[in-house]
Formats: C-alpha cells, structure tokens, sequence
DNA sequence: TTTACTTTTTGACAATTGTCAAAGGAATAC
DNA sequence: GTATTCCTTTGACAATTGTCAAAAAGTAAA
C-alpha cells in the first residue's frame, strides 16, 4: 500500500481522514499470470493500481486483437472511458504477469468524492495526469512512421518492451507484427 | 453566457454562491477571423468557451501544419497539456471564424478549486470529458483506414467539415490533402 | 528429450498512402 | 472586373505498410 500512496502524494497531500477513508477503500488483490481483470464488453467497475506486475488493455477490431494499452508496476489499469461512464466498452484488461494490485471500486470512489474535497481534487488530477499519458501517446501516432514509433517506444518504455510478446507491441503502436519484426531486423 | 451555464448545468448543478464565484471569474471576448488566442510556444494560461465560432489548435511538424483539434459552439478551446501543466507547448490555437468566447484562467480556475468542493467536482467533469473525447479521437485514428476515418469524421462531425479548409481536415485525420481529395472524389 | 505450442522472422506480392509538380477553381482585395 | 491569393484537384511515380503463407526459433509440458 506504501507504493500506492507515494504515487498519491505525488499529486496531493490529504489530510489523515480522507487519507484514512481512502485506504478504507482499497482491495489488496493477487493474480497469477494470464488472469481477466475486466471482461471486453463488460462495464468497469474498478481501477487498479499495479504494485507489482504488468497488466494489457486490449480489444477485438475485425477479429484481430488489438493492444490498447500496457500498464507496469506504480501505474494504473483501467478501462478509462468504461470507468468514467459506466458503460459497457469493448476493452478488456488481462495480466500479462503475475501481480499484486490495489483496487477501487466506482462507488467507492464516488462516496470518497462527496465526502471529502481532497479526494475530488486527487481524482481530478489522477485524469489529468491520464489526459497527458494518452495526449502523449495520440502525439506519437499522429505524425510518425512505423519505425519512428518504435524507436519512440524503444527510449520511453524499453523496460516493458522486453516483457511483452512482439504482436502485442505492434498492434499498440498500430502496425502489424511483420512490418514490426523487418523494423527491428534493420536496427 | 447562458450557452456556456447550459454547457456546466449538463454536468452539474453549482450552488448559488459557487454559480455566481464562477460567473464572476468569465471574461467575454469577440474576436475576428484569424485572431491568435495562443501563440506555439507558449503557455496556456486560459481555456475558453465558444459561444459562437470556430477555433483550431494546431501545430509545426516537420515544416508542416497540423490541425490538432477543431471546436465549434458550445465546445472548449484549449491546448490541454500546456493548460495542466502550465509548461510552454508546440501548439497554438487561432480562430477559423469570427467568434463569440467566454476565458477563464488557469489561476482562477486554482482559487475556484480551492474554494469550492463542487467547482472542483466541475473541474474533474470537464476533464473525464475531455479524456473520453480524446479516447474516441484516439481510437479513430488507430485502427481505421483514411476513408474510413474521413467517412467517420464525415457522420460524426459533418457540419464542421465545410467550414473547415481541406487541407486542416487532412492533417487532423493524419493523412495528406491530396489523398483526402481523392478519398472525397470517389465518394 | 520429444512433442506441442507460441512467438518471431522471412518472402513475395498487393494495397494504401505519400511526394512532387502542375493545373483548375474559388474567394478576396483593389 | 482584374489581379492576387488561397484552396482543391489531378497525374505520375515512389515509399511504406499490409496480407498471406511458410519456415525458423523459442518455450513449456509430458
């Protein structure tokens, strides 16, 4: 839990309640490899933070499996837009390594919200920080090439590269696993 | 100002004292055609509400332009990241259209925030929106071929599509002006 | 080890999209 | 109304990436 809340007060210091309320709200969760932490089509009901561990936001477009997203230790898993509205999406989220997770139920985070400012606050910078992941991640694939976003990938996150199987990489940088393989083949 | 009240009353009803603290924070501009609301480079230190206009956020790549985001009435204009963070960002954003826009300031929102647990709650609103239009933005272009996205763009936002010279529309869906005229000739 | 399964690489070819150049059109200013 | 500028289309060709198929390499289980 220690981990989770240096990731906290890296946004916010909360006062001993809410800080306290806030623990009262969490799920210490263990999961071997391969488990289904959200089934694609299902509402999300949770977010999780990764203790240890890596988690794979993925969907199915024209019977392909598609990466949307990979999530490492002192990160947070979450099928955003499900999460946020409540609503079916077509994400699924799977461990890709066995892990050690903190979870938070909607609910539970909207009770906290009304109860305590300091935990509305959190919650808007936790999307905010959200909003400039994917701005990041949007900039990258606007305007580069295939190979540009590798190389882009391989600085920013060479750590998770090594740990996650070569189609998944291709599809979360949106090119097929052939053309990812000649790239790499090349330098 | 009642658009933009219309706008916030979707997302939540403020008190009285919060309503007026917010109203009280409103600038009203009216600019023409062509007016810079935020040089490249710089910082955003304002989002705004078009009452009336259009305005694009766009950038320099390589030598070339690229149209980010376009808003129309009722919408937010804002380059997001350099607004959050309050660090110097590639993009600008000027107007497409003589326009009618309500700003409000990063250091007001600040006070706000901290003054008033709902303007807070509004604040984290209109960012999950944010982050949910993004992701939809995100998933377009992703896994979607150029006709597909222009055709796309075409049923979700026709209307702002012939206000907007082609050239823009291409570089916001990723692709050349010259392959969207030929993507446009064929049907 | 041997088998079965998964992941990665390679080849041949097709489809999509980009680049460069030039010509039409449309809008605006004088 | 003509000139000027901006916007859009078209052509020819090149570069990038995808598709389909198969082989090779790596991993895990029996």
């Amino acid at each position: 839990m220690e981990k989770f809340f240096a990731y906290i007060n890296q946004l916010i210091k909360l006062t001993e309640e809410s800080g306290q309320a806030f623990a009262a709200a969490l799920k210490r969760l263990e999961y071997p490899k391969g488990h289904t932490l959200l089934r694609p089509g299902a509402v999300c009901h949770h977010f999780y933070f990764i203790e240890e561990g890596l988690t794979r936001t993925y969907y199915i477009k024209n019977g392909k499996d598609v990466t949307d997203w990979l999530s490492a230790e002192n990160s947070i898993a979450v099928s955003i837009v499900s999460f946020l509205t409540q609503k079916p999406d077509i994400r699924g989220i799977e461990l890709l390594e066995p892990s050690v997770l903190w979870s938070v139920s909607y609910q539970g985070m909207e009770s906290l919200y009304a109860k305590y400012h300091d935990i509305e606050r959190l919650g808007r910078l936790i999307v905010n920080s959200g909003i400039i992941q994917m701005q990041q991640r949007f900039d990258d694939l606007h305007f580069a090439s295939a190979r540009g976003r590798y190389h882009r990938l391989m600085e920013t996150n060479s750590s998770i590269i090594n740990r996650v199987p070569l189609g998944m990489i291709a599809s979360y940088l949106g090119i097929t696993q052939e053309t990812l393989s000649r790239i790499r083949s090349l330098y």
